[in-house]
RNA sequence: GCCCGGGUGGCGAAAUCGGCAGACGCAACGGACUUAAAAUCCGUUAUUCCGCAAGGAGUGUGUGGGUUCAAGUCCCACCCCGGGCACCA
């Protein structure tokens, strides 16, 4: 055969057409008979089309999945599709059709943009969260944590943003703004709102972080942890000189609590009405309104003094009670005791608003400041001026300290948490309708099993704007009361979809199941997910989302794992032109488009060489087409040597053992690049330059090492380019699928270099080289080394103090 | 301020356990092939100095110190870049 030129869209449009007939190449085994292995990409949004960038991160899913089948795993690689609700209503708004419509020709559309991109996703196991069999399953889940406590309503100040008209989670929030509407200030609403009780798993989530470290990037466990926000501390009871209320403060550091000389509460604090005097209130409103409008950067610290004194349940003595902006009424007890002495933003608003400074802590080798200290001490030290707890160090006195407000019932130990209950209600109609019905006699009633789902009506106007549409529509709203009969309202708020994303990597391994969410035996086959691949920027929502979906659903006996995934990865962006890929920064380049000029097999290629998969690369042309020249260049050589593999066999040549014994590096470089770690970029790497040498000795390669060398580089590549790879198996005469072979095995023994170069070096300089046997003796090289012409010169005339041999790898001789 | 990353040629990067810094690719330059171009193939390419040349000597992984026979890699201090959190009491 003579050499052929690579035409990508002529093999990549053949073997597409033929996969079509086959679709899943990689569907589980029903005997389970392999070690399993289940990876997991972020599950796409049908924006409608596919660009480089996702090439990428799905490639890399795909290229390590392909090449566990290869090892004999069991794979589950599946793929489905969410229609988050707002961009897919938007969307539909903007199209003039109905959200549901407008995702299915979509999803179609990615379907067939990824099966072009050569994706073997377990295509059975395609399912949507926008259709009504999974809004059934939501709302199955949705009521027993109503009946478990784990969902409730109230009233809650929330994030409100104008743009979406809809409510946010705290997660959702961006520096003050909606994470869609990146320039759109969240503002603070009061509504009834549906809650989820993720704090009841704060601790739990907290913990099972120390088990993932290792197994999860390191960022995002940090991110993690410090959206959770656990600190310990302790309570304490203020009681209000003059009245029977008392004022409930949290601090981390009760043993400072003698140099507290005043009180302050958030501005919102329930207390507040009561202290201030009528003429203090627009005040109060003003720093209401002033907090929630201005970015914390920008904002002073202000006070107002209510007049009033708080009782010091330690010492006795009176403190003032002060109101101040800075005071968070959404953390702790939103009041705190004020130590000037050992806090820096007391120190900032006590000077600010000359409230006395009293030290209470020394440093363990210092002397305790004066009261007209320069800067406040919060470091931890000896406790003095502080009654019978003088002397203390300040660890002892917290402990003591708080033992005694628990014995005298003035306060107790106390932790508190930065996470917040998952706010789930949302005012928008594509969306997992909420299933419960408000009746004036019975109040809050759940729809009954039996009558789920719950769905969406179709005859509906969006318009994008205020309520939620769904109140606009009475055969939907007006319902009988299930428990009494009588005039109900069903709710109008629809879950977050982040809800559907919680849990859908559980409905692949029982798509089809209409009884319950998955089939608990078959869940307990594949989870947890062994890999799960995502971008970073799930870190704090669907990653938190998830963790706590899976221990609720753990408690309710569905599961036994803790943790959703094993192991994570993170994956970086796709930068064009200095900015990340995306649509309305115009900087994409489609799929389609890149398919056209380069192939499928080159995008995947480049995208996995150019940098290691956790980076952020650079998608340039000049890059693309350095791939797709090493691409044609394995397949010229591949094409014109395969007539010559009919020769008969010759003696093996010295170029043969070459061949071989880079092959064999080749395949152990790779194997270990996909066992231990992804950089698939050295994995290329590895195999261009075996491509290189493969050039140089091709001339003397005889029949049998030929045979080898075309079989395995062939299936080294299939994880990387499976389309042309799939074309040369076919021209070698062999059968596919090549995902179907087994992964080569490497010869540790035919890996093994002939003989081991040593660098000598002086004083830790290189001057030499000396080429002996592995496993030459340690007294052996050093006299080689030392007879070595070139070391002579560096070592003649001086005093050679000592040899550092080490076998195999290198000779330092130290001179003086 | 706190917490995670990171800083290596003209560029993307490699060096996996403290042992030859710059693999592989891009770009650039030179050569072969060609009427010519494209494509392809073969070279050169961190930097300074010495040499006609073969070759040789020095410097070099953000900065400054340290440990070590040996440091991109370990330790200390600092600078810069990216990301996250933040009046969280």
């Amino acid at each position: 055969m003579p050499e052929k030129t690579y035409e990508h869209k002529e093999i990549e449009e053949k073997w597409s057409e033929r996969w079509k007939n086959q679709p899943h190449l990689y569907k589980p085994l029903e005997d389970n008979s392999r070690p399993k292995f289940y990876s997991l990409e972020m599950l796409p949004y049908p924006s409608g089309s596919l660009h480089v960038g996702h090439i990428r991160n799905y490639a890399i899913g795909d290229a390590l999945t392909r090449y566990k089948w290869m090892r004999g795993f069991n794979v589950l690689h599946p793929m489905g599709w969410d229609a988050f609700g707002l961009p897919a209503e938007n969307a539909a708004i903007k199209n003039n059709r109905q959200p549901f419509d407008w995702t299915m020709s979509n999803i179609a559309e990615m379907k067939r943009q990824h099966q072009r991109m050569g994706f073997s996703y377990d295509w059975s196991r395609v399912f949507a969260t926008c259709v009504p069999e999974y809004y059934r399953l939501n709302q199955w889940f949705f009521l027993k944590m109503l009946e478990k406590g784990l969902a409730y309503r109230r009233k809650a100040l929330v994030n409100w943003c104008p743009e979406c008209g809809t409510v946010l989670a705290n997660e959702q929030v961006v520096d003050g703004c909606c994470w869609r509407h990146e320039s759109t200030k969240v503002e603070q609403r009061a509504l009834e709102q549906w809650f989820l009780r993720i704090t009841q798993y704060a601790d739990e989530l907290l913990d099972g972080l120390t088990k993932l470290e290792g197994a999860w990037p390191d960022r995002v466990v940090a991110m993690q942890r410090n959206w959770i926000g656990r600190s310990e501390g302790t309570e304490v009871d203020f009681g209000l000189d003059g009245g029977p209320d008392k004022i409930r403060v949290f601090t981390t550091r009760v043993d400072t609590i003698y140099g507290a000389t005043c009180v302050i509460l958030a501005p919102q604090h329930p207390l507040v009405d009561k202290l201030i005097a009528g003429t203090l209130k627009p005040q109060v409103k003003a720093m209401i309104d002033n907090v929630a409008r201005k970015d914390p950067d920008d904002l002073e610290k202000e006070g107002l003094f209510t007049g009033r004194y708080a009782i010091n349940p330690y010492s006795g003595e009176k403190a003032p009670i002060w109101i101040g902006n800075f005071v968070l009424m959404g953390y702790g007890t939103g009041a705190i005791m004020a130590v000037p002495a050992h806090d820096e933003r007391d120190f900032e608003f006590c000077k600010q608003y000359n409230i006395p400074i009293h030290p209470v802590v020394r440093p363990v080798d210092g002397e305790l400041a004066n009261a007209d200290t320069s800067a406040a001490f919060t470091g931890y030290g000896i406790v003095e001026n502080s009654g019978r707890f003088s002397g203390l160090p300040s660890a002892e006195a917290r402990r003591v300290m708080t033992a005694l407000a628990e014995d005298d019932s003035f306060g107790k130990g106390a932790i508190t948490y930065r996470l917040k209950d998952w706010g789930i209600s949302r005012q928008r109609y594509w969306g997992t309708p909420i299933p419960v019905i408000h009746c004036e006699k019975c109040g809050i009633v759940p729809v009954p099993e039996d009558q789920l789902p719950v769905v969406l009506p179709v005859n509906i106007q969006i318009t994008g704007k205020g309520r939620s549409p769904l109140e606009n529509v009475p055969e939907f709203i007006n319902v009988n009361c299930p428990k009494c009969g009588g005039a109900a309202r069903r709710e109008s708020d629809t879950m977050d979809t982040f809800v559907d994303s919680s849990w859908y990597f559980y409905r692949y391994c029982d798509p089809q199941n209409d009884k319950a969410p998955f089939d608990s035996a078959k869940v307990a086959y594949w989870f947890p997910i062994d890999q799960y691949i995502g971008g970073v920027e799930h870190a704090i929502l669907h990653l938190i989302y998830s963790r706590f979906w899976t221990r609720m659903m753990r408690d309710l006996g569905l599961i036994t794992n803790d943790e959703p995934a094993a192991r994570l990865f993170t994956q970086g962006m796709v930068i064009k032109d200095g900015a990340k890929m995306s649509k309305n920064r115009g900087n994409v380049v489609s799929a389609d488009d890149m398919v056209e000029k380069y192939g499928a097999d080159t995008g995947r290629t480049f995208g996995l060489f150019a940098v290691p998969p956790e980076k952020d690369m650079e998608w340039t042309d000049a890059g693309a087409e350095g791939a797709y020249r090493f691409l044609s260049r394995v397949f010229r050589f591949v094409t014109r040597n395969i007539d010559r593999l009919g020769a008969p066999a010759g003696e093996p040549s010295e170029a043969d053992r070459k061949a071989l014994r880079r092959l064999h590096q080749t395949i152990k470089k790779i194997t270990e690049d996909f066992d231990n770690r992804w950089h698939f970029n050295t994995s290329i790497a590895a195999i261009m330059s075996l491509v290189n040498e493969l050039y140089i000795l091709e001339a003397d390669l005889t029949t049998a090492a030929l045979g080898e060398v075309l079989e395995k580089l062939v299936l080294m590549l299939e994880p990387f380019a499976p389309y042309v790879v799939e074309e040369m198996w076919e021209l070698m005469g062999r059968t596919g699928p090549v995902m179907r072979q087994p992964w080569p095995a490497f010869d540790a023994e035919l890996a093994r270099e002939e003989a081991a170069e040593i660098p000598l070096q002086v004083n830790g300089r290189l001057r030499s080289r000396l080429v002996v046997p592995f496993g030459t003796a340690k007294e052996q090289l050093e006299k080689l080394a030392l007879e070595d012409d070139r070391v002579k010169t560096f070592t003649s005339g001086k005093q050679v103090v000592k040899i550092i041999v080490v076998p195999d790898k290198l000779v330092n001789i130290v001179v003086k």
